[in-house]
DNA sequence: TATTGTTATACTCTATAACTATA
DNA sequence: TATAGTTATAGAGTATAACAATA
């Protein structure tokens, strides 16, 4: 006979299912945001830049765990929108200071409603008491994890 | 003052934090099965070959909701490893009909083992009960998903 | 000499389009 | 004519390596 769901077989590992359900989020969350001409990965360095109050552009490449290149790559594309602004660091003038914009910040709003309205559809067909659970579970567990790895879906 | 976490901005969303957990066990896993010359996507392909039986390459790639010329590059890769043999479909001698062999269900088997090893480490900080509360919410969320969408870390 | 940001280049993953063979 | 598989090509995303400015 075959083996049941969440038996022993892969597709019953929490490391499957967090990999197929977290490409799925975003794909639909980068559909949503795709209108501001925005990808999830700049609202990745908006969000560690709203978390973090100042930040050159080396701390965000270590935060965010990518290239310093790609970083300059965001940058632009997010200073070009004029979400995020660019100033030198007096002390250091080899250091590219980021911050936030106010229109950086609207857009940043904007971005989180889209991806509450989202979770409301993710979660749709739970009871009210799993998506407690889930949103407590996935809080714990997103602590100590680095802010973001490069990967794919399963 | 600012946002606490799990408030209103995007760390705190669901949607958000699926993306950064899906990424960084999908890394993780790969990492673990990288040694027998696999990638995420092998599995998922012997994933769906295990769970329904036969298959055709087109079959594969709509449950997978990949271009049917992806599958064929995985499918020559199973097969140089010997994990999946190709028969001609006798009917119709256009179908390329996949099939696990004994060597590839025995690579699925540790394959799911390091994945469940994976588990253990993801989850070590939660306790039990949450544990089994991650595991039954991410199986209900899982049971309507389409078995693979390509994606980003946000 | 070491570090920050930048640019140039290459690599991985995947899709689209053109092609072959069967139907 | 339409469909399954294959091959060829192109695009997105990201890393690595070389470079310029500053320390």
């Amino acid at each position: 006979m075959h083996e049941a769901e969440g038996g022993s077989g892969l597709a019953g590992t929490v490391a499957y299912r967090l990999g197929v359900l977290g490409a799925l989020a975003n794909t639909r969350f980068a559909a949503r945001i795709e209108p501001y001409d925005l990808k999830p990965r700049h609202l990745a360095l908006m969000t560690a830049l709203d978390a973090g109050r100042v930040a050159s552009q080396q701390d965000l490449a270590v935060r965010l765990g990518v290239a310093p290149s790609l970083v300059v790559a965001l940058a632009d594309h997010l200073e070009s929108l004029g979400a995020v602004a660019r100033t030198r660091d007096a002390r250091d003038r080899r250091r590219q200071v980021l911050v936030l914009t106010g229109h950086g910040r609207e857009l940043l709003g904007v971005c989180a409603a889209a991806a509450r309205e989202l979770d409301e559809e993710l979660t749709a067909a739970l009871p009210a008491g799993d998506r407690a659970a889930l949103d407590r579970v996935l809080a714990a567990l997103t602590s100590d994890a680095p802010a973001v790895e490069p990967g794919d879906a399963p």
